[in-house]
RNA sequence: GGCGCCGUGGCCAAGUGGUAAGGCAGAGGACUGCAAAUCCUCCAUCGUCGGUUCGAUUCCGACCGGCGCCUCCA
């Protein structure tokens, strides 16, 4: 069985077949650098984490690219109401983005590239399609698309071209596209535009490069004439993505995309994100709250990529939750001593779920169902830890992070219980109090020692091998 | 108006033409000095109305409700 995807162009589920297997080529739309990203931002990303991790999993060589737009109309407009140059403008954005990228545990990609660094190509590119006929100049030194000149247009979201067609050429107006839905390569500089340093010579004119064009330039320099995957946002199906296939393949002439995943958008607490909503959630504030990055991970891997996802503050305890339970069956398993006979079934159990969780990524990426046959073998588990043997639970632990690396939550889990030394000290002190007054049957003793020590979101676990302790994963503190 | 998606238990969320995974929460029980953790049991007939079918939550139709895209929002 092989992995299967849904393809937004054929609206289909398709078996994934790489041009090269040892180096699939893949190009992510990633965010405009122009604020800090949002929790809406992150869905998509961590979603790009999947994909790549999943890839890699499945044993190909990947060649995974995400750019950054730091060129367009809203980074422009910031940085001159900062009085900034493009370059001192969006670069924190960049930083603070990729430092919460890290957080929530999404592994780099190979590649970042900026709008700005590909200028050339971008010229390039326009050239070659004004030399095709594909696009044509105005009097103001812009360049557009003409879309009549690509009759494929509109094939990935599925418009109808004369259905929109809204208006014909308007020969008297020379500034004016010849069809309204002919769209930008290349914008004639503005007075703004100088000013924050988003101004570039070409052959036709002063300016700067339009947004769809940006990705065009960048996956074809970056990956290659054909993509094997190219991952976004629902919202960049159309115009962006639509128009990124009429420049590519126009100036190619060779199919742009095999496979176009997207990603649905998501709510919060049950309503569209928004501004004007004021509920705009970013990664930052929560985890300035003290929300553990693991269970945000969660929560955003908790809907099918094709579904809205709706991110809540209760949805975020019960992720906390299933990872407190995750991380804790993973530290049973590496710390139970035991040399029972029960291995046989343990190994069987890790084999039914490294089965099931397998094809469960295979089918579209269902992370919900390869989540489900962890949790059903961890329950099917515990039980079995304190009778098996050692090597049946090196497989499990095994199996176990196998499954990390493709979710990824078992090791940000664990990464959110590093706490720091000298308390961690404390609490060892406190335990082993506790123990003695338990030994010495002084349960008023020991039952104050293990308030004192909840009261500090410390959880003990009296055992038949002694007391362990974990930091309570009652709250979405990270502890 | 055009194109498209969704409506599954208290919350979140998979899935299937033959009476519905998983997580969180809840109830009862086992274990425990008491707890915690863990395990066991219980808790839904899948928006409404029709149709197809031996049989539909799953296919078709209508309706109700929610949502997305239609030029730059992941």
């Amino acid at each position: 069985m092989s992995l299967r995807l849904h393809n937004t162009l054929s609206r289909r589920l398709e078996p994934f077949e790489p041009l090269d297997p040892d180096r699939v080529g893949v190009y992510a739309c990633g965010p405009t650098i122009y604020g800090h990203a949002h929790i809406g931002n992150f869905r998509t990303f961590v979603f790009y984490d999947l994909v790549h991790r999943t890839l890699e999993w499945l044993g190909y060589g990947v060649h995974f690219v995400m750019n950054l737009t730091d060129v367009d109309d809203k980074t422009i407009a910031a940085a001159a109401r900062e009085g900034l140059n493009l370059e001192r403008y969006t670069a924190p954005f960049a930083e603070s983005i990729m430092e919460e990228a890290d957080a929530l545990g999404i592994r780099r990609f190979d590649l970042y590239p900026r709008a700005t660094a590909y200028i050339d190509r971008m010229i390039e590119l326009v050239q070659t399609l004004l030399d095709r006929g594909l696009a044509y100049r105005t009097d103001d030194g812009s360049v557009y698309f003409d879309i009549s000149a690509f009759p494929d247009y509109g094939a990935l979201s599925g418009k109808d071209l004369e259905q929109g067609r809204q208006g014909e050429r308007v020969a008297a107006d020379e500034y004016e596209k010849d069809d309204a839905r002919d769209f930008a390569l290349w914008k004639a500089s503005k007075a703004g535009d100088e000013d924050v340093g988003a101004a570039w010579d070409a052959p036709w004119g002063r300016g700067r490069p339009g947004w769809h064009l940006e990705c065009s330039a960048m996956s074809l320099a970056e990956v290659g004439e054909t993509l094997d995957l190219h991952l976004g946002g629902e919202d960049l199906i159309f115009p962006h993505h639509e128009d990124e296939i009429a420049q590519s393949e126009g100036a190619t002439g060779r199919p742009f995309v095999r496979t176009w995943l997207h990603v649905r958008h998501l709510r919060v607490e049950g309503e569209k994100m928004s501004k004007s909503l004021g509920n705009v959630v970013t990664v930052r504030e929560l985890m300035e709250e003290g929300i553990s990055p693991a269970a945000i991970r969660h929560q955003l891997l908790s809907a099918h990529y094709r579904s809205e996802l709706n991110f809540t503050r209760e949805g975020l305890e019960a992720s906390a939750r299933a990872i407190t339970r995750l991380v804790d069956f993973a530290d049973r398993l590496a710390s139970s001593a035991a040399e029972g006979p029960g291995g046989d079934d343990l190994r069987e159990a890790v084999e039914r779920a490294r089965i099931r969780f397998r094809e469960a990524m295979l089918d579209d990426l269902n992370v919900q169902e390869a989540m489900a046959s962890l949790f059903i073998f961890m329950r099917e588990a515990n039980p079995l830890v304190q009778h098996s043997g050692s090597a049946a639970r090196a497989d499990a632990i095994a199996f176990l992070e196998s499954t990390n690396e493709v979710l990824g939550l078992l090791a940000l889990g664990r990464e959110s219980r590093v706490v720091d030394p000298e308390l961690e000290a404390w609490v060892e002190a406190r335990v082993r109090e506790r123990d003695e007054a338990r030994a010495a049957r002084d349960w008023e003793r020991a039952d104050a020692l293990r308030d004192e020590l909840e009261a500090r979101g410390v959880r003990l676990e009296d055992g038949p091998s002694g007391t362990r302790w974990t930091w309570s994963g009652a709250g979405i503190a990270a502890g």
